[in-house]
DNA sequence: CCGTAAAAAGACAAAATACTCCTTAATCTA
DNA sequence: TAGATTAAGGAGTATTTTGTCTTTTTACGG
């Protein structure tokens, strides 16, 4: 994809939520190769393999090799939260590290905007810890919103 | 300082943030070299250097060469904003774009997650929008919170 | 006017992130 | 058992971010 600033989330981190996204809504248990994913979702398919092992590494999902190979989730979409998938991609750091980039957020000595910070952090992870893939396949499918960067995406 | 792993600011945003806190904290009008904000807070001196540039392009800071020069806020602290701070440096990006990286939030159709984020977002905006240079500054005196690593730091 | 101190500017180096390609291992089908 | 298909693993490339170094420009102080 590239040329994107400073965000959130990696890269990496958002693949896997849209492939996490995207096998929650054909949600029978039969596995999906990932060059079908990659190629539903318009995402290197070198660059998502590599994340999705992350996602098997981490138990969110399995894989199997060979012919009918592929991934799936080891769980039901509503039983997986955000919180998961960033986790194990991107780590915790965004909700345990110092604003200002100090050592020990939480045990050392606080910075001046520690208060504000704890406060937001708590919002985004309540957001990620709220939020499972069933819910976003849900109004993905009910609004037909889109996964892909040109909305040609179709929901199962 | 190196081996951040993804966080909500960039190292260089911190750094400016870092350094008008402390710009905020002697407040007389006075300029302060480079080089004794880069020893106080324990930053690199040309990368801090580079950083402030940005902040004097913005008007957030104004400079003077020579000796007796140096940097300083263009306003008082409790005129200035985070965001302010982290827009110049960092850019908007973080408040602006979808968090599953599809080009067009807000504008084009939404992504399944844009609800959330979007309320998640506003949070972010909110602090950084409340928060004043100033406000870091008295909480940190009275505290005698830290604002570098090793939290040697002293407030003037 | 001269020397010095400081920011500005630009070239360069290192590290992290993003992405590609090739080989290997596992599993299915015939 | 052989061939095909697919994930896993590892090496390599590109880009961005972070950080260093050197030179230039501007202002002060004598
Ligand atoms: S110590 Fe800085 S945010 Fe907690
Ligand atoms: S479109 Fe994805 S967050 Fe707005």
């Amino acid at each position: 994809m590239l040329f994107v600033d400073f965000m959130l989330l990696s890269s990496a981190c958002v693949y896997g939520l849209r492939a996490s996204v995207y096998l929650a809504s054909v949600s029978d248990d039969s596995y999906v190769s990932i060059t079908k994913i990659s190629e539903e979702l318009d995402i290197s398919r070198h660059f998502l393999t590599k994340v999705l092992q992350k996602l098997t590494d981490n138990d969110i999902m399995e894989s199997m090799k060979g012919p009918k190979g592929g991934v799936r989730l080891t769980r039901p979409g509503d039983e997986i939260v955000l919180l998961e998938i960033v986790a194990a991609i991107d780590g915790m750091d965004i909700l345990t590290e110092c604003a200002l980039g100090l050592p020990g957020c939480g045990t050392a000595k606080p910075c001046p905007i520690h208060d504000q910070w704890a406060d937001t952090r708590d919002e985004i992870r309540q957001m990620l810890t709220e939020t499972t893939l069933r819910n976003l396949v849900d109004r993905g499918k009910a609004g037909n919103l889109r996964l892909t960067e040109e909305g040609e995406f179709k929901w199962a």
